[in-house]
DNA sequence: GATGAATGAGTTTTCATTCAT
DNA sequence: TATGAATGAAAACTCATTCAT
């Protein structure tokens, strides 16, 4: 990749940072700024105004976070493979790039305008992955969008604890276990 | 209990409905006190600054919130029953409370200060109800904050998307799906 | 003297340690009842307004000075001995009295309202020894004000620098030293 | 010098005159502003607070007074001439440059943190000039600082009632009559 | 006399956004 | 494109004073 002509990426940079860390609302446009080497007037050079250049940082890396899932599904075999991918893949985003994870949750959860919120498209994969083991009946029948949001809180609340340390596993048990444990919520 | 004599419980009651449908930073103490019917000044005869007023209302909440459910767990007969109990209570609180739940779950993931999101107390309540289990050997060996964040994550996530209006299942088949599912999870 | 019935001179007492410490504007009645053991409200009982405390606390101890400069007068035979007595008092009133001294030194130099500052008894007083002096023949003639304020002066500020302890001498020895130096400035 | 940038001058130049007149306290960032011709938000571009506006601008004119006093010692033959043109320098200083000295003066006295008056830089020059005729034999044996210190009040308190109106002679004379009076002070 | 909660006008400070260079 | 000083509206917070108890 070429060296940049525009200083859009410092800013993008910068900002995905600082909004991981203290949250939309609490970060100035004076601190990504200085934390991008830039001038606050640039900002505005590339996005409409700080909701915007949020919001933009959000799709792109919720996009970022959907393709990496899939990169995950690639090689899989089948559908109980596919949801241990997903478990897997989810940890490993969390683990390897944290502040675009970081970011992508709190803004989801409660900072954005609710017409962000609407495309969470890693839901969307799992959705379609219980919707198939329902299909093939090694998923027990139960409302997708519900069992979507006890699998996701299950991996999202685990993560958000280990990220706190107050779980004393190590890494790679933790992944197993809970692996297993999405397994069995789902299976029949 | 007598009507109280300072304005303290106003500037309380309309800075948790605020702080729990803005954010506690979106919120602004003006807003406060024009919901409260108060002037500004009034709320810093009670509380330092803001952080304080908010901190101060996530602790009296998260008690209050504990103490909900150690009213569910009251007339429980065994361990079983102890862990049904608690996703119910936490279902129902969220529910009847949403205001108090909504301001302790943001605060929590973000906006408050590390030190007072340290004792997330119903999350304790649960690692002793798996540990209860565990001995009694019912529920299978597995780290216990893990399996608490997995259990806790599972009704939270669920908890949102039912709010957001994303699950199309009837409350009441939503909560005992949940539990269901809570216990194949911790279950042997 | 009995045990005051009204809380006015708590009042004062308080006022007068924080004014001479930090100014007149920079202390809060707040502070000042904190420090007199009472409630704001009382200070109001006995005074129109911060303002009218201070002016009363700086009329109260300017007089209270100027007795005290009367006192060291009494026994003196000499004009000559009257400004040694004078230089001794006012230097003995700066060390006994220092949060009297430090407080009327700072309300006359820049918080007071002109008014309250017209008349500076000590001031007076001197010019009146030097008037003597110079009638009897033993002071050189010079205008009594100019004299008057450089012998002020002289005294103000060596007890100015003592206090901030950037005078390495005892302290005895200092009081003879400017003794001596005030004469020689206005004798023949 | 040409045409600055920034409105920092302004600033500087609107506070100091209100500092003077006022007071550090009593004057408001609203009124600085409004006499600068420029919005609030702009101080605080260029200074942290209004403390460290109040610093910055002790500390220049200070300096600039400290400069001033060095053009007048310049030409100077002997100690007794460099004794002379210090009292003179403080005098014209006093009164050409009126609202710098008086801000200088109240500000030392009352309103800053400590650490700012430390540096009274021209009492160090009336230091080295004493130390000077000391060794040459010209003044008399006494504490330096004890010396300087009256030195200063003398020339300081007059300069007080000489703005107060209260000494009714010619400036000239004043001036005359209180170099005689400083040389007095420190001669055999 | 005494209280102290409440006031509200005022203070300092912040910050997203604009605009002349 | 990029800058960064300037803006101004709004934020958090302060405090002398009042008043019902």
């Amino acid at each position: 990749m070429a060296r940049p002509l525009t200083k859009k990426t410092d800013v993008i940079d910068a900002a995905l940072a600082l909004f991981m860390r203290k949250g939309i609302k609490a970060t100035t446009t004076r601190a990504i700024a200085l934390r991008a080497g830039i001038s606050e007037g640039t900002i505005y050079r590339h996005f409409h105004s700080k909701e915007d250049l949020a919001e933009s940082i959000f799709e792109h890396n919720l996009d970022y976070f959907w393709k990496y899932l899939k990169g995950y599904l690639k090689n899989t075999k089948n559908t109980e493979e596919m949801l241990q991918a997903f478990v897997a893949g989810f940890f490993e985003f969390s683990r390897r790039e944290q502040r675009r994870y970081g970011f992508i949750i709190s803004a989801h959860q409660t900072e954005l305008k609710r017409h962000s919120r609407e495309k969470m498209k890693p839901k969307q994969m799992l959705t379609k992955i219980l919707r198939l083991g329902q299909k093939e009946g090694i998923f027990r029948k139960m409302d997708l969008s519900l069992a979507s949001a006890m699998v996701i809180g299950t991996i999202m609340q685990t993560i958000f604890y280990l990220k706190n340390g107050r779980i004393a596993v190590n890494y790679d048990d933790v992944i197993k276990e809970v692996t297993q444990t999405c397994l069995k919520m789902v299976k029949k």
